[in-house]
DNA sequence: GTTAGATTAAACAGCG
DNA sequence: GCGCTGTTTAATCTAA
């Protein structure tokens, strides 16, 4: 190791002009130089707090003693004391960091070839970049703006050391004074509101539990969540590794954010152009009533298109190839709505659904679904899979304004279907019947081939492949088994997505054993599991097997859903909407 | 033009 | 008898 000095930020700018070191070992060069800063900060504050000491006892012995500067006095030096073991733990803390880092490989400070997985940070980082950095490590850092994640690298440590040597102790000098003794609370204590609120926003900690990935461990109150944190998530490698994670989490999550940033820029200046143009040529998909959208064209400017999700206007998703956008001509296209995308294209109704899912509540505007598969989704979204027909017609006036009129129409038309299809099936249950999806039969239902132009089907398969040759028996043991490879948290995130592609892609082997078997719908994961009795119906389109790749791509699509399931457990069940 | 699927409408039966 | 549920049939429309 070599003894590092502290640069002057003049040697700094030198360094940083000349270019003459690699990111690599610019951050290097910075995260030695922040140690050494830290260290030196503490070491100054440290004395001047003993000056300060020695100048009150002196002071105190020539007023004389008062009991209650005593008292003043005493808890001075207990505050010392903590002070100076809180110290000693934080130098002890970077050694160890520093020594952690060394040994995973995440620091060389060997003068060879320094090696970092920070590269991320390093790379790509532009000397201004650099600069800021240094200013932040060297200059007039406050204990506000330099706070743990202000740097986003795994130095936590030495970054939030350096707040200590700032009159206002931030979180961590007080989590670690507080492991030490009552002393430490006191100190805790005596610090400002801005602690208090920090205790309370403490991004690990939140309702009584620990909020470290994967921990949830229950802590009744702070201290003890700062005992925890201490004791179970110190500086080791796991908790490391476990940084180096949630490092790449955010990563991904802000690439997918700006990704889809953009699109949704994309679509709003798209959108904006289409509701300007005097003609648009193709028929949209989804029609909306005249009422309503009398009131969406009167009330929204073209500029206002950004709306909140839950205003209702267009539906956001792009998934036909014509555009699903209500332009100001569609407003007289009210009629006998006969287009539905999700079957045709075996598009899945969740991922329009769930993202439209505010747009159906509020406008008049009749689903471009088919009853078939609202039903499925109703029966999918519920916490058991299943629902009696009240709950259906429920699960319909609830999700869609459009469903709140014409009942006789639409609640006869979700009879018929369910009747119709074979892949609804009626259970007789403990309190009446209830109907089901069987999966197999659904996808089934509709082989149709994909047709279109190449580019719909190419984004039908990427945006959908993770849905791909998944059987529906699989899945619902999935469900059943609450394999979260669905969730949308899954969906959102591509590193959980690989690693459910992953798992799908072993999983897939098994299932086309079972499913070139042809047609079993295994009685294990039927949903007719542990009912009483169920009617069989026979569907006179029964096709041949399609397995065709597309054949499958709705499979997977109720999944997502899962999670929003909940958020109708709660809802009182209106047993008569009409 | 043909065909298949979806929608709509209606009739009917069973049940509480 | 009434309303709900479930089944069935037929007409119509749309898209492939």
């Amino acid at each position: 190791m070599m003894t590092p000095q502290v640069i002057t930020p003049q040697q700094m700018q030198q360094i940083l002009q000349q270019q003459v070191l690699t990111p690599q070992q610019l951050q290097v060069l910075l995260q030695q130089q922040q140690a050494l800063m830290l260290q030196q900060q503490l070491q100054e504050f440290y004395k001047k707090q003993q000056e300060q000491l020695q100048l009150q006892l002196l002071q105190q012995q020539h007023a004389g003693k008062q009991p209650k500067e005593q008292q003043q006095q005493q808890q001075v030096a207990t505050q010392q004391l903590a002070f100076q073991q809180q110290l000693l733990q934080m130098q002890q803390l970077q050694q160890q960091h520093l020594l952690t880092l060394q040994r995973q490989g995440l620091l060389s400070i060997q003068p060879g070839q320094p090696t970092l997985p920070l590269q991320s940070l390093a790379q790509g980082m532009i000397p201004a970049e650099l600069q800021q950095l240094w200013k932040e490590v060297t200059g007039s850092h406050t204990a506000d703006d330099v706070v743990c994640n202000n740097h986003s690298t795994l130095d936590l440590s030495t970054t939030c050391v350096s707040s200590t040597a700032q009159p206002k102790t931030s979180l961590l000098l007080n989590s670690q004074a507080s492991t030490n003794g009552q002393a430490s609370v006191l100190t805790l204590k005596r610090e400002s509101s801005s602690h208090e609120e920090y205790t309370h926003n403490h991004p690990l900690y939140g309702h009584g539990v620990c909020k470290w990935p994967g921990c949830e461990t229950i802590c009744e109150d702070f201290p003890s969540f700062l005992k925890h944190l201490n004791s179970e998530h110190a500086l080791d490698d796991r908790s490391t590794a476990q940084c180096r994670v949630q490092m790449q989490v955010v990563q991904q999550l802000e690439l997918q954010l700006s990704k889809d940033k953009e699109r949704l820029q994309a679509m709003m200046s798209h959108l904006h152009v289409k509701s300007t143009e005097p003609k648009a040529s193709p028929q949209p998909l989804n029609l909306v009533s005249s009422a309503t959208l009398s009131k969406t064209a009167s009330e929204a400017s073209p500029q206002s298109l950004p709306h909140t999700p839950t205003t209702p206007t267009a539906p956001l998703t792009p998934i036909t190839q014509g555009p699903s956008v209500i332009t100001t001509t569609s407003i007289h296209n009210v009629g006998p709505i006969r287009r539905r995308y999700s079957d045709k294209y075996n598009i899945p109704i969740s991922s329009d659904f769930a993202q439209n899912q505010e747009f159906y509540k509020n406008a008049e505007v009749r689903p471009p679904f088919t009853y078939a598969s609202l039903i499925r989704q109703g029966i999918l979204e519920s916490p058991e899979k299943q629902l009696t027909l009240n709950e259906i017609y429920n699960w319909f006036t609830r999700q869609f304004a459009y469903f709140r009129r014409n009942a006789a129409t639409w609640k006869n038309a979700v009879r018929h279907n369910l009747s119709l299809h074979k892949c609804f099936v009626r259970v007789e249950n403990v309190k009446g019947a209830v109907w089901t999806v069987d999966e197999m039969e659904f996808q089934k239902r509709r082989p149709q081939k994909i047709s279109g132009s190449p580019t719909l089907i190419k984004n039908i398969q990427t945006s959908h492949a993770y849905c791909s040759p998944l059987s529906a028996a699989l899945q619902a043991s999935m469900a059943e088994n609450s394999l979260p490879l669905y969730t949308t948290a899954s969906m959102g995130n591509p590193a959980l997505n690989s690693l459910a592609n992953a798992i799908r892609e072993d999983l897939n082997g098994v299932m086309e054993h079972t499913s070139s078997n042809g047609s079993d719908s295994s009685p294990g994961r039927s949903p007719m599991q542990g009912m009483h009795q169920v009617h069989v119906k026979e569907e006179p389109l029964d096709h041949d097997d399609n397995d065709g790749p597309l054949s499958l791509v709705t499979t997977a699509n109720h999944s997502p859903d899962f999670d929003r399931d909940r958020d109708y457990e709660d809802e009182p069940v209106n047993d008569d909407m009409e």
